[in-house]
DNA sequence: TAGGCCATCTGGTCCT
DNA sequence: AGGACCAGATGGCCTA
């Protein structure tokens, strides 16, 4: 288990130690950024900061010198700019790490064939909704087996997935369909763990599904 | 070599 | 004021 970056804070040298906020002009024109940045970045950041120029670009200026208090050197503030840009960057570092943390630990309940394919961050969350969706069937038709055939199962036009059946983008009313099945296992729906293809499918697992169509 | 995936940096916005 | 979240941009790595 790699360490957690909590843990073990990351100490980078990378290029925001090299050129984060090279600060401003002689003339006191804030510059944000000079590295390589898209046409928006240029459009708004190198752009001397005037009120005819920028939104609010005035109440700006004066948040960025420090509002009513004691104004600072330009020495001071470039590097408040920086620490607290830095300091930005490693939360931000933090919290991709934590997302992908958790990510690691939805693919480590999901079956994946071979056992050691990994699957991307858009296919683990496609497949985990699906295969979510498919043991709420899978379940459902076992209680109605169990049960007889009392209660009688809902109209197929009224199984959704398991959020509420406006699924949006993530699926229609099969919900699993492959949007984009970039591993392409052989395995049938049978082989996945725990889950119990009924023999009579009927309309919920219409045909045979593949685990590429959870994905 | 093009395209996909990913990590990282960054500025903006919203919230506490 | 500062943190969380988000989306855009960028560059690196890998594979077909």
């Amino acid at each position: 288990m790699a360490p957690h970056p909590l843990d073990t804070p990351s100490i980078q040298v990378t290029r925001d130690t090299q050129q984060l906020f090279p600060g401003t002009s002689d003339n006191g024109v804030l510059c944000a950024k000079s590295s390589p940045a898209s046409p928006t970045l240029r459009a708004r950041d190198c752009a001397v900061i005037e009120a005819s120029d920028c939104r609010g670009a005035s109440r700006k200026l004066r948040a960025w010198r420090g509002g009513r208090s004691r104004p600072k050197s330009e020495l001071a503030l470039s590097k408040q700019r920086r620490s607290r840009r830095k300091k930005a960057n490693d939360r931000e570092r933090n919290r991709m790490h934590n997302l992908n943390s958790a990510l690691d630990a939805l693919r480590g309940v999901l079956p994946t064939f071979p056992d050691d394919a990994k699957l991307t961050k858009i296919e683990t969350l496609r497949f985990a909704h699906n295969y979510i969706w498919a043991l709420t069937q899978t379940l459902r038709i076992a209680d109605h087996s169990f049960y007889g055939p009392e209660p009688p199962a809902p109209p197929c036009g009224e199984m959704g997935s398991p959020d509420g059946g406006s699924t949006g983008d993530w699926g229609s009313l099969y919900s699993p369909v492959s949007q984009a099945g970039s591993l392409s296992p052989t395995a049938s729906l049978e082989e996945l763990p725990g889950l119990q293809v009924p023999s009579s499918p009927t309309c919920l697992l219409p045909g045979a599904l593949a685990l590429s169509d959870f994905l």
